[in-house]
DNA sequence: TGAGCATACCTCGAACTGCAAGGTATTGCA
DNA sequence: TGCAATACCTTGCAGTTCGAGGTATGCTCA
């Protein structure tokens, strides 16, 4: 069994739902992505390049976003889009998100057996 | 290569998580934790047994756990608490944890570039 | 001019985790 | 006797993250 300090934990599915999230306000290219992930989250989720691009490729082949290339600056960069579908992606996924944070934290509170948890769907 | 699964889940690391939490406050069995897991989440965390175990003897080995065989009620059960490693480990993983969720929420709120976060360890 | 850096895109293999499905054995009850 | 619940376990598959590596262009500065 290797130490598996290697691999931080946690960070399933949270690159999607974060692209998602920041799609759905403004329409941005995936250099850029990895950047503002990075500083927004003060490097507490660092996405790279080799996670965020894969993400972008499975999200658009699935309708949840939209892309079209632009120059800017001389730069040619590809910009995405949430589309309507993609908002209900990120809809659904935030609330699984919200469902699992409150059961954790309950368990580690050691308020097992707590009454009120929202149903899940 | 499938485009992506149609929910992430945000599993990576609960079990683990979960499992010491209970671990450090009681002494359990195996089959309890499942139970115990699914119950006080109200289905929202369901670690099956094929999860629970392999995490289980992950765990002994590290150290972060110990076993001892006992029989209750004719039952052969093998009861597993936390040691001082695994109570350290779990103090980690707990800030780990919610590092993240603080991160996450203030992006899914937008509040990115939000001073105040903990530092990152 | 040309070296080096930041920008901007991409892909691959390794590693890890969760999960379902299947297997064994015992106890208790109808 | 048969069936369900208890209690343990392993295996193979699938999905994700991550790092390392590859390509190409524009800027800056010596």
């Amino acid at each position: 069994m290797k130490p598996r300090a290697a691999n931080p934990h946690f960070m399933n599915g949270i690159p999607e739902l974060l692209i998602l999230s920041l799609l759905e306000r403004n329409e941005m290219y995936g250099y850029e992505i990895v950047q503002a992930i990075r500083t927004s989250t003060n490097a507490v989720v660092a996405a790279g390049e080799g996670v965020v691009y894969p993400v972008l490729h499975a999200l658009e082949e699935e309708g949840a976003i939209r892309s079209r290339r632009r120059t800017v600056n001389g730069r040619s960069r590809i910009y995405y889009t949430a589309t309507r579908a993609g908002a209900r992606r990120l809809s659904g996924l935030s609330q699984q998100w919200m469902q699992l944070t409150q059961a954790v934290e309950c368990m580690l509170k050691g308020e097992s057996h707590g009454a009120s948890f929202p149903e899940p769907a």
